[in-house]
DNA sequence: CATAGCACTCTCGCATAGAGAGTGCTAACT
DNA sequence: AGTTAGCACTCTCTATGCGAGAGTGCTATG
């Protein structure tokens, strides 16, 4: 493809970030006007023709103005990936909710979704930081009421989950803490793995234990990500490109079946390492249902220990200049909470 | 206000449900065709005619057939309520749904989300179960790395809530388990005014831990509900009703402001009681930006110890009857999950 | 009391026409 | 060679008008 010159690229540039402020498409005349270029509409439209011939612009038909192909799309957010920064204020604000919060995964995720949400307009998506190979910290047995018990199991990495369990016949607190004290000493760092290598099976009650907790541990490991963490649908619908087409409503079933959310998420994200910062546009990577939406994802928290994946869901005009820093900026900060969560201090 | 005929009690409920079903205007010569009535068109035209002077139709314009006014709505869920009941094939299936899930209160309300949405094609919500007052049954202390603990309260009727701390100093799992176990002696079965009444400090950790468990159980007595779990978006926003107007818009926010969802459902259930089953029309109550929706709420749990609400949200023209034995049928469900889970056998 | 007939009203779909916007091309200008 | 003015052309958008269709209310009749 044939280099940009630079007049070309200052219009293109222009050319797309007014047309991302009012969704209508840019015509010769209001580019000069708009942005008091030295130059007449006649030679804007040449290198109009010429952009369109690159493939950076499209006409919606003959009469309209331009409008950015993905492909245009593309060439801007590279342009303005590298270098783009938060302003030093928001990231104070959002550094200060978040040491606001209640010092609990949970919060974190809500509000990490709220304020991706909030700041790009768009829909954010926050899967919890999850473990890879699930390793064995702590198992707590509750008796809550006759045969029925809690079982909280705790991951290094701080990743709990919690299960009723009905047992054959009653058992005392007593015995509960016993089994767990036996168990955690036995289990301590352990991987599903090392668990199932393990031979030696002291008692029946253990046993039945001891099986639900591979269990848990291994439906962990498998399921990509845990919870998704939503928020700003509405940001989304209320964009005029979905006022009225029903693609509005085949995206929105996507965030609905979580399933699908996760293997969006997951297959986008897998190879691409922390800090580094991915733009799928107009659906790219094979999302017919997203073909008008573009997302910014990245991946945030500790390799090889917890990791996650945050990102957020926009029109394809969305505000990219807003929409990278801070999704780049949250990652970094939620990646410094999971690290504070894993190591201490 | 005036007795309705036979006649006019059978039209008026024909073509309330021939307009759910086809979300068109019902006019005179649809109703007799379609369901061979003995009459002529202008027989019925004269008794719409009446319904309409009544209050139960109305017409959207001069020539087009007869809608169902609010009133109308009203009057056909008072002549379904008492006696409609949901399939036995259906309450097995669901019932199997339940038994098959793995027992544990959030995957219960996920289920019970989703299947609520898909009998009723409209937007489920449900909140947690919730105690009034909140007693304490147990806490669990775990040291995860360093400083940071994570703490596991549980309260009679299994309500579970999990916290980081950062502790000042780091200190032993030991320590942690003792600490947990003297509080499990002090605090059994208390409430928070019974725990704000000790006046016994042990110990500057026991204290600090204290002032934590006080908090938390506090916010649980405090906030109406927990979570609610919400599913079905989708299927409001396909009915016709909801294309164009951003009417949906509106009522969507509604659901992602979850507290604004809290208040709407705790203002319109606080006074009823278990079983009774509310049906709101049009937005009843006050709720301006459903004025094109109806809601079928009821209590779930057992009065005194742990309640929820559930209910369903849809266009006024919901098939009610559908949705009021779903919601009836999943409340009496729930409730008897709920008193397993705190009677145990 | 039920019905047939009829004039009336209103919406909806469709075709037509004109305004407006923006383009591409050609020819002239610097 | 690059820039610009002029102009014909294309396409959308909006308004307008008209006819078909649907449904009504009323009146007169069985």
């Amino acid at each position: 493809m044939q280099e940009l010159t630079v007049r070309q690229k200052t219009l293109l540039l222009l050319l797309i970030r007014d047309y991302i402020e009012t969704a209508q498409p840019v015509g010769s005349k209001r580019l000069v006007e708009h942005y008091h270029l030295e130059l007449s509409p006649a030679t804007i439209r040449n290198e109009m023709a010429a952009l369109t011939e690159m493939g950076y612009l499209r006409q919606p038909h003959t009469s309209a103005g331009r409008v950015p192909s993905e492909e245009g799309y593309r060439y801007f957010v590279s342009q303005m990936m590298p270098n783009a920064e938060l302003p030093q204020a928001v990231q104070h604000t959002i550094a200060h909710q978040f040491h606001q919060s209640r010092a609990d995964m949970d919060q974190w995720m809500t509000l990490a979704a709220s304020i991706l949400a909030h700041q790009s307009q768009g829909v954010s998506m926050i899967t919890a930081p999850h473990t890879e190979q699930a390793r064995y910290k702590h198992v707590e047995l509750i008796s809550t009421q006759g045969r029925q018990v809690l079982m909280v199991l705790v991951m290094i990495g701080g990743e709990v989950s919690q299960q009723i369990l009905t047992l054959a016949e009653p058992v005392t607190q007593d015995r509960l803490s016993q089994t767990a004290t036996r168990l955690n000493a036995l289990l301590a760092g352990l991987a599903v793995d090392g668990i199932a290598a393990l031979s030696i099976r002291p008692d029946a009650l253990d046993q039945d234990i001891l099986i639900l907790i591979t269990q848990d541990m291994r439906r962990n490991s498998e399921s990509n990500s845990g919870e998704i963490y939503t928020d700003g649908l509405t940001n989304v619908l209320s964009e005029p490109e979905f006022a009225e087409s029903d693609d509005a409503r085949r995206a929105l079933k996507i965030f609905e079946e979580r399933s699908t959310l996760q293997d969006l998420l997951a297959r986008t994200t897998t190879n691409s390492n922390i800090g580094g910062l991915q733009v799928l546009i107009g659906g790219e990577g094979g999302w017919e249902e997203l073909r008008q939406c573009s997302m910014v994802i990245a991946r945030y928290g500790v390799p090889g220990m917890a990791t996650g994946t945050l990102g957020v869901l926009g029109p394809m005009r969305m505000s990219y200049a807003r929409t990278i820093p801070t999704v780049r900026f949250v990652a970094g900060l939620l990646s410094e909470l999971v690290n504070d969560t894993i190591v201490g201090e």
